[in-house]
DNA sequence: CGACCTGTTGATTCTGCTCAATCAACGTGG
DNA sequence: CCACGTTGATTGAGCAGAATCAACAGGTCG
């Protein structure tokens, strides 16, 4: 298990495939470059949760720690059952982006933040205090929107006393239903 | 191997998930639909590709014949290699999903089509004579836009020379380089 | 204390959507 | 054979949502 500091690169773009890893604790963000420099987030990727896994054997995407992040790397072995858990990995990341698409392609930037929001909610296991370790322009870059935007749309929400802001990076779900109704 | 005619559903969202299905001929979309109706394509598969992978045992998605459509059902065999098959198919997706990802969140109306017709050029081994199986609705709902600007956008490209527009759904590259430049 | 970074808010611009009209291609029935 | 209805594509006008540009506040760190 090694630990990386807050932005610290995990791996670049065109680095050699190969080993997967494991999130120990902390948070690692996904992303993607276009030629002249506008990111995208593909994914974040919290404690439990595993990364790394691409087609071909250069990566695609580059991977950097968003917090402070523990990470352990797995070495493939030649199991047969291998195979079938990467598989599974796959597959699972492979629903995530699908619904990624929708919110990308369909969504507006309101119903964007409430579904991320709701998403959190979900993966952290609570009904009311969301964490975000992630800072404003990451979240933006992953919701394909401007962070400008997205302070907005808290602040609509907030305005709706659907959630509450914390801090910059807590805040509490005051009205789950209607972020629902919202997504 | 069956036949599906126009807009013939091969799956729908819900089903019981399991065989793939390998197209002959013709064109597959496969599609997810927002709660309120917003439809999102998540993927077009042309002749020799695969789909219907899938985590779970429910589709999360629909999908459905473009034109009329060979589909040769697989039935997954108990092999010990086929895991890694299914593995190279669900990566392959995975890498195309995540281009689209950066297509959804970070690129114009201009950009996407113009990736579009790249792909499309590339896919069909062509350097010049595009084939568009699918309708303007089909596009723009791949490339998260309406179908009208979709129409705009073939304008713009057509009045710089850079595309012609042959009929709804052939049209020829004239300028490959300034297609890449705007892409 | 000052410099810097992140986040919020405001003013303005602009891209792409909505609504609507028009047109071409096609099929049907008189 | 032609009038009619239908469907998909194109084009136009006006509008709305989000981006851009800009100012400012709070917090952190040297």
């Amino acid at each position: 298990v090694s630990f990386y500091p807050v932005n610290a690169t995990i791996y670049a773009q065109g680095d050699e495939a190969g080993p997967l890893y494991l999130v120990e604790f902390g948070t690692v963000r996904i992303c993607q470059l276009t030629p002249d420099g506008r990111r995208q987030i593909t994914g974040f990727c919290y404690a439990g949760e595993v990364f790394g896994l691409e087609a071909g054997d250069e990566h695609g995407s580059y991977a950097e720690s968003v917090d402070g992040a523990g990470i352990r790397v797995l070495r493939p072995a030649g199991d047969s059952n291998f195979a079938r858990r990467l598989l599974n990995v796959a597959l699972r990341r492979l629903t995530r982006v699908q619904s990624h698409l929708m919110l990308l392609g369909r969504m507006s930037a309101n119903e964007r933040v409430a579904s991320f929001l709701l998403d959190l909610l979900d993966r952290q296991a609570s009904d009311r205090t969301i964490n975000l370790p992630m800072q404003r322009n990451d979240v933006a870059d992953y919701l394909g929107m401007t962070f400008e935007t997205v302070s907005r749309v808290l602040r609509v929400l907030k305005d709706r006393a659907i959630i509450q802001v914390v801090s910059a990076e807590r805040i509490d779900v005051l009205d789950a239903d209607a972020l629902s109704e919202l997504a």
